[in-house]
DNA sequence: TCTCGTGTTTCTTG
DNA sequence: TCAAGAAACACGAG
């Protein structure tokens, strides 16, 4: 389920191997994960390089190596893993880089992943122009207040998931905020009052701040879940409660995704 | 066998 | 021309 946290998390399995030297690489080039890549000159340039260091923006990862720049982005079902250096790839594992104590392998069954990776050090084009982290200083209360104005006639849910203005939410964590904030997820954003723009602000920044936290720091094996009492526990069986009220949660699709919620706790609909 | 889905891009409609 | 919604992408899980 790679959202912001989820991202984070497997971007430091891979930290396994910062500082590390390529001893070959293997791509699965055909696939549509390096569309518009010249995937066939990938194991020629990252051969010999080394793993200098990653960073994360929202959903969008980049390594960078001594030769070039790697850009992940996961996808639906998209994962980052490590495994020793005699890994032997499976259909789905599309990029494997092995080092000489390990492998680091991007898989991804569905193929909405996508690798991009661009020559020499500087960062590329599109990592430049990615918007900023919900969690910097220039996501304000008054960004946030243009932007529903702006988006006015849509869902709330579906405004969230716009990744220009919200980069890195996704589908869970936009149920997450809507059921903490009691917003019914159709509402419409341009009705909000200015109360509730202030508590939709508060709610999107903690719900990045505590997913981080909990999930983006996971060491273990997977990464962990957010705290007890989060609508997160609940949300992907039909038999799913609302922590708070015990209720069945209702479910309908809004802004093209699947959305849960609770009747008791996100009592304001449409308004338009 | 059929339906659903954690993301993004492109197409269609209004 | 813009905003919003639908469809498409590909595959495994239930």
């Amino acid at each position: 389920m790679p959202e912001l946290a989820e991202v984070e998390f497997f971007r430091k399995r891979w930290s396994a191997g910062i500082g590390g030297c390529v001893d070959r690489v293997h791509v699965h080039g055909t696939k549509r994960i390096f569309r518009g890549e010249a995937v066939e000159r990938l194991p020629a340039v990252l051969t010999d390089a080394v793993l200098v260091d990653s960073e994360r923006k929202a959903k969008q990862m980049l390594f960078r190596l001594s030769t070039a720049t790697l850009g992940i982005h996961l996808g639906m079902t998209g994962e980052l893993l490590v495994a020793g250096a005699d890994f032997v790839p499976g259909k789905h594992d599309h990029l494997v880089i092995y080092q000489r104590e390990r492998a680091l392998i991007f898989r991804d069954p569905r193929l909405f992943g996508r690798v991009r990776f661009t020559l020499g050090t500087d960062d590329p084009a599109w990592w430049k122009v990615l918007p900023e982290e919900l969690t910097a200083r220039s996501f304000t209360k008054a960004r946030l207040r243009e932007v529903l104005q702006r988006r006015g006639k849509a869902p709330l849910k579906a405004v969230l998931l716009m990744q220009e203005f919200f980069p890195g939410i996704g589908n869970w964590m936009a149920d997450e905020i809507l059921w903490r904030g009691g917003f019914l997820p159709d509402r419409r954003s341009g009705t909000l009052t200015e109360l509730e723009i202030a508590r939709l602000y508060r709610e999107i920044r903690e719900v990045v701040k505590i997913s981080l936290k909990t999930i983006g720091n996971s060491t273990g094996e997977t990464f962990g879940d957010p705290p007890r009492g989060w609508l997160f526990h609940e949300r992907w069986t039909a038999k799913g409660c609302c922590p708070k009220h015990g209720v069945t949660l209702n479910t309908a699709t809004v802004g093209g995704r699947t959305t849960r919620w609770c009747g008791i706790c996100q009592p304001i609909g449409k308004l338009m």
